[in-house]
DNA sequence: TCAAAAGTGTTTAGAGTACACCCATGG
DNA sequence: CCATGGGTGTACTCTAAACACTTTTGA
């Protein structure tokens, strides 16, 4: 790679919870540049393929699942921010529910979930993508059925308001939060079935309803 | 340009506010591919150039002015959009007072401010982008203190709510509208002067204050 | 004097909050 | 029986919508 070359790569911010902490994707890169580093996982774009396809496949490749939530995120390409030369970098957003993760063999890198929060030193400018997907995520918790993303197929309100409050790292009243989540059409739709042996009530199961906005929105307290 | 070469280039959204309609700067295309067609203006990222630093550059070569807003939008990489070969696009929306618009030599090319509504048919994927581009102002018209980008430094509260009204296409309550966006703090800043030859009573002048996102937000109806 | 735009007051309806309270399960 | 989480009821507060009304200019 020779400068005036520009290469495009596609990389990921892949989101899930476990143990009731927001975890991001990591791959250790096992050869300079950063060798040793956390990285985000990603790859270079084929010559005819279309940057969400590249996306796609990283993903599958990486995390072998499918994805709850699929976005492009943001475009870096600050000259110097790959060391090897230019390189353009189109970041996805991708949120899934905790699976279990069938990280198989990927570009002989080994790859983790790890807690965002404190999070290790990233290569690159990865740092700033992950810090613009959280940021991304956060906000629309508020006007999108987002926090979705984050569940299995079929899941509690419960499970929902656990997103809500790790995402955004405050304490929500059940009470009220199931009446507002319930009073959004097309939010959730009830499946008739109910959870078992959580220790407590069972609680009514739910699945993904098809609103793209929520309204009314699901509003975070905003430190004035 | 061979394949297996990605070229990348800058496209702006320029948009503005003239005769109470909102509007785009386009350009009219003087060679191939779509010859004779409008287009968003754009060009191509230079070797050793930040993103965001090309699309200032066209900018500034194509309006001469000073945005009073600017972000990245999206990127589009759909192989085949381009007939040439494969261009990668990061899109860029700018939002400006309506100047007199100095649109000097640029390309060879014609640049006119369009109304959007209806808009002639664009060349390669530029509808779609324009289309992203609209629906982003418009979202973030909610949350944001986005609508003083399309004034003047100095502007009155009936401004303001002009560039809601237009860009939402609905009608607010002036008295409502007015104790709505004077109680967000940081949004508007009086300046202590008063606006002057408007055929009715004088308005106070405000500027832009420090907000970046607006707590309360001024929410649209949205259609159930 | 009239029209037009700015701005304030007031009433009323709806949404959000706090929290008491009952429900249904596991241990 | 108790602990735990699910869910409803209810009173209170706060915001927002509707609209009457006053203010201040240009014609």
């Amino acid at each position: 790679m020779t400068l005036n070359t520009v290469a495009v790569t596609v990389d990921l911010v892949l989101l899930t919870i476990r143990s009731s902490e927001l975890h991001v994707l990591l791959i250790r890169r096992a050869i300079p540049p950063f060798e040793g580093h956390w990285a985000l996982p990603g790859g270079f774009v084929l010559p005819d393929e279309d940057l969400d396809d590249a996306a796609a496949r990283e993903l599958h490749e990486e995390a072998g699942l499918r994805p709850g939530h699929f976005e492009q995120l943001a475009t870096y390409g600050t000259p110097g921010r790959d060391p090897r030369g230019r390189v353009i970098t189109v970041a996805y957003l991708a949120l899934l529910p905790d699976q279990p993760v069938p990280v198989a063999g990927s570009d002989a890198a080994a790859a983790s979930w790890l807690p965002v929060t404190p999070g290790p030193a990233l290569a690159f400018d990865h740092a700033r993508i992950l810090a613009d997907g959280l940021e991304r995520a956060s906000a629309k918790l508020e006007y999108t059925p987002l926090a979705t993303a984050f569940c299995p197929p079929e899941f509690t309100i419960g499970q929902v308001r656990e997103v809500y409050e790790i995402v955004w790292g405050t304490r929500l009243d059940p009470a009220n939060f199931h009446r507002k989540v319930t009073g959004v059409p097309g939010f959730l739709i009830p499946t008739g079935g109910r959870s078992a042996g959580t220790g407590g009530r069972p609680a009514a199961l739910y699945r993904a309803g098809p609103a793209t906005r929520l309204h009314p929105a699901i509003l975070r307290e905003h430190a004035a």
